[in-house]
DNA sequence: GAGGCGTGGAG
DNA sequence: TCTCCAAGCCT
């Protein structure tokens, strides 16, 4: 039995489907690559489209098969994921991709409950690769969907309680042919017509239906409760240059840029202690301000031309690419002060 | 289950 | 400038 919400909705997807590299084009009899679809849709967590195609395009290119992104090295593999943020993204990813070439043949699991198991992979993309690769009729239930069943049912219950009703909501609507399609159509939806700030439900294929339209509450729904500020730490990054060298280290492999290249830091708090790296005439060149997800940050970039040896990091040519933003930040700031190199 | 975990774009 | 936030996961 369908419902005739899906039907509408795949009817609109039909016509207007986002054409994306990582997808097969609705109604298509050739399915999505897996390894593919799973790439993208760990990218794709938290972090828009437009943000995500440059990495996929590089990846794909670089890491064709999973067997290829299983056999990269972990630096290769975080450098190509510098400026994407959540960088526990990458260390599963990799961790994943070894799973899936050594373990399982170099073969995705078609169920949502193989899938599961992987690292990185939660319900949510758990039931994605199901829907979208594998056929599956998996309940999808990502931001999207809770935005846009929050307002087909008008649940002016606040997030995170309303989260079963509105997984209720989405299994009545959840067709058993094309799921794949269905969950997409979702996510188009909720990206290009049923969106966070002004709902643009004149061209909703759903508007009829939509409980939150006939209320006139659409654009207020879903309710949020309110989040913390976030707090100031400050701290001070030592840039040293060595010829064309400098130093650099890799960040521990878990918290915050975990496993990520980086210069050498002090701590980050209110009142910060300096912790050069070695004894020098440390010259101050200004502050980068960088937001994270639960703080802001202002580190004060010192810089020295190295002199004595460093207790920590390692001096070696720089790929400026592989630093993630906030050190980037520091590296410009340098690079603007002294010429190139020098 | 509540908090840690990035980033860049939009309004 | 500032807040919100975008296809969540892990502990």
């Amino acid at each position: 039995m369908r419902d005739k919400r899906s039907d509408a909705l795949l009817a609109w997807y039909d016509r207007q489907a986002r054409d994306l590299p990582w997808r097969a084009p609705p109604g298509s009899e050739q399915a999505a690559d897996p390894y593919r679809v799973w790439l993208s849709e760990v990218m794709l967590q938290q972090t828009t489209v437009a943000a995500v195609k440059d990495y996929f395009a590089r990846f794909t290119e670089k890491w064709p098969r999973v067997q290829d992104l299983a056999a990269a090295e972990d630096a290769e593999v975080m450098a190509a994921w510098a400026g994407l943020g959540y960088y526990a993204r990458a260390r599963n990813l990799l961790k994943c991709a070894r799973v899936v070439a050594h373990d399982l043949g170099g073969v995705f699991p078609d169920t949502e409950d193989g899938l599961r198991a992987l690292p990185g992979i939660g319900p949510y993309t758990a039931a994605a690769i199901a829907a979208i690769a594998f056929q599956r009729p998996a309940v999808v239930v990502d931001g999207n969907v809770e935005r846009v069943m929050s307002r087909l049912a008008a649940i002016e219950v606040p997030l995170p309680t309303s989260k079963p009703l509105i997984r209720d909501v989405a299994a009545a609507m959840t067709p058993q042919d094309r799921p794949g399609d269905h969950a997409q159509a979702v996510m188009d939806l909720g990206a290009t017509i049923c969106t966070p700030r002004s709902p643009a439900c004149i061209l909703c294929p759903l508007s009829a239906d939509c409980a939150a339209r006939a209320a006139g509450i659409a654009a207020d729904l879903p309710r949020k409760l309110p989040k913390a500020a976030k707090p100031e730490r400050r701290g001070f990054v030592y840039v040293a240059q060595r010829g064309d060298t400098w130093l650099q280290e890799t960040r521990p492999p878990k918290g915050l840029l975990g496993g990520m290249l980086a210069f050498p830091t002090s701590e980050w708090s209110e009142d910060p202690a300096p912790a050069p790296p070695f004894a020098a005439d440390w010259e101050a060149l200004g502050d980068v301000r960088h937001t994270f997800t639960h703080f802001h940050l202002t580190l004060t970039v010192l810089r020295a031309d190295a002199a004595g040896n460093a207790d920590r990091g390692t001096y070696a040519p720089l790929d400026p690419g592989a630093l993630p933003t906030l050190f980037a930040k520091a590296h410009r700031l340098v690079t603007q002060r002294f010429a190139a190199g020098a």
